[in-house]
RNA sequence: GUGACUGUAGCUCAGUUGGUUAGAGCACCAGAUUGUGGAUCUGGGGGUCGCGGGUUCAAGUCCCGUCAGUCACCCCA
């Protein structure tokens, strides 16, 4: 009698990660925290599900149709998020008064989309948040931009780069040029100038937007200005004079790249990108994407903008608010292909070797006296040949093992193995935790 | 959601016009080495050829479906 095996498999777009990549994938989520925090974001969480009607018609069409939606056992329609920014407008329409505002939060957490995957691309993947939410302040919008920068070489990121636009100077334009009333359909297509060029935009401007040659070529001479950010910022501003939405944009752009330049980022990192314009439809303002210089294949792993109206459909106050996101487990696959990943499997540096199966108790002692002392300590669990607990500490990555059989005990010494470099050494006890830190210095 | 390509051991792949018991390297386990890892040598375990159906005397190989991955579109982190 055997019992069926169930066959182990995952959804598609839904990944299991094993110790490395978990390793990374944590130690990614710690730096944003770090960084989040740094400015003064707060922690908020929200849970998974939603009611269908808090989520739908929010990020436009095509979030409606990637919603993961079903009725739930209460007979309750319900949807998994699709991103932490509606779910926010939620909370804030909801705390409002217990919040108070400004209000800037953080929150890293999983979002859910039925798309079709590819590489860098799931159904489910963590985003790490952080917006400020309750002013009109162009001084959050930098503020925006220096927590991207920051965040990306907290990571270690040096190759990257930070395209940023603004929807008012794009709304601008269209406005000139009479077409406000087709938006969509041309920021759509202006935003994949750097996909399929000058004349692919050309073609679906013309046929699905159904623009004019003339007006085409007047988006596209606009959108391809190039320069530096003071340069295009001189020669838009000449473009829209006369227009006060576009005037506007201009401005804000103006002193977002000022500042930034004066804050100490590098002007090499940021670019002014008058072809951006994000699918999003609730994005009104400043808008940010960003690429890896090494892999641009993979798409913005950081992403955001303004919105003035974050929250209107669940308050009549209003909340206007900037913001982004990083795309963690697309950053992840793009860190793959680098090589980035750690290949240790242990976050424990020391492993204590059980040598003498009788001394579970002196093991069991070092190792929580190890961990007291701040380093992470694993103490192998069963009493087999040394060899093959070395080879498994080499396996794992451990950086260094403590062993002690009966002559250590008889003369109250510990050995200590490098692993890297092979080396042994031996010390009492009294000694064992400095010697352990300085060995860890000086070979990390 | 649409289209294309791919799917053989944990991983990377081989497998001749369909033709017996499907192979290699690496990895894994054991031993050489019951007080010391990475190297070497010896031996070993592991594959319903993604899954289901069809054609055929015969299918890893051909056809259909399905699942999964990748790429493009769409969109986006």
């Amino acid at each position: 009698m055997t019992k069926p095996l169930i066959t182990p498999a995952t959804l598609k777009g839904f990944r299991d990660y094993l110790p490395a990549p978990a390793m990374a994938r944590e130690a990614i989520m710690e730096v944003a925290r770090r960084v989040y925090r740094s400015y003064g974001f707060s922690p908020i969480d929200t849970p998974a599900l939603e009611y269908t009607e808090v989520l739908l018609g929010k990020g436009g069409e095509e979030s409606d149709k990637q919603l993961f939606r079903f009725t739930d056992n209460g007979g309750r329609d319900v949807a998994l998020r699709f991103d932490l920014t509606v779910p926010f407008a939620r909370f804030a329409a909801q705390h409002l008064n217990e919040i108070g505002v400004p209000f800037k939060r953080y929150h890293l957490a999983p979002v859910w989309r039925g798309e079709n995957t590819q590489r860098g691309r799931y159904r489910e993947f963590v985003q790490c948040d952080f917006d400020t939410i309750g002013t009109d302040s162009n001084a959050a919008d930098i503020e925006t931009l220096l927590v991207i920068h920051d965040l990306l070489s907290a990571i270690g990121f040096e190759r990257f780069q930070i395209r940023v636009n603004n929807r008012l100077v794009l709304n601008g334009l269209l406005e000139k040029l009479g077409l406000a009333d087709r938006s969509a359909g041309v920021l759509r297509a202006l935003d994949k100038l750097h996909k399929i060029g000058r004349d692919g935009v050309l073609a679906e401007l013309c046929e699905r937007v159904q623009t004019t040659g003339e007006q085409a070529d007047q988006v596209l001479d606009f959108a391809q200005l190039s320069g530096s950010p003071v340069e295009i910022l001189n020669r838009l501003e000449e473009m829209l004079t006369g227009n006060a939405t576009g005037e506007l944009g201009v401005a804000r752009l103006r002193e977002l790249f000022q500042v930034a330049t004066h804050a100490g980022i590098p002007p090499q990192r940021v670019e002014l990108d008058v072809s951006i314009a994000r699918g999003l439809d609730y994005y009104t303002g400043t808008i940010y994407e960003t690429f890896l210089i090494d892999d641009p294949k993979i798409g913005s792993i950081c992403s955001g903008g303004r919105y003035d109206n974050l929250a209107g459909l669940f308050t009549s106050q209003k909340l206007p608010g900037v913001g982004a996101s990083l795309g963690l487990d697309r950053l992840l696959a793009a860190m793959e292909t680098f090589g980035m990943i750690a290949q240790a499997s242990t976050p424990a540096p020391v492993l204590v070797t059980q040598f003498d199966a009788t001394r579970v108790d002196e093991y069991t002692r070092i190792g929580r006296l190890l961990r007291q002392a701040g380093l992470n300590t694993e103490v192998f669990p069963d009493a087999r040949g040394v060899g093959k607990q070395l080879k498994y500490a080499d396996k794992k990555g451990f950086r260094l093992a403590v062993i002690a059989g009966s002559d250590e005990f008889a003369a109250g010494v510990w050995q200590v193995k490098d692993l890297r470099a092979g080396s042994q050494s031996q010390v009492p006890e009294s000694q064992l935790i400095d010697h352990i830190r300085t060995l860890l210095q000086s070979s990390s």
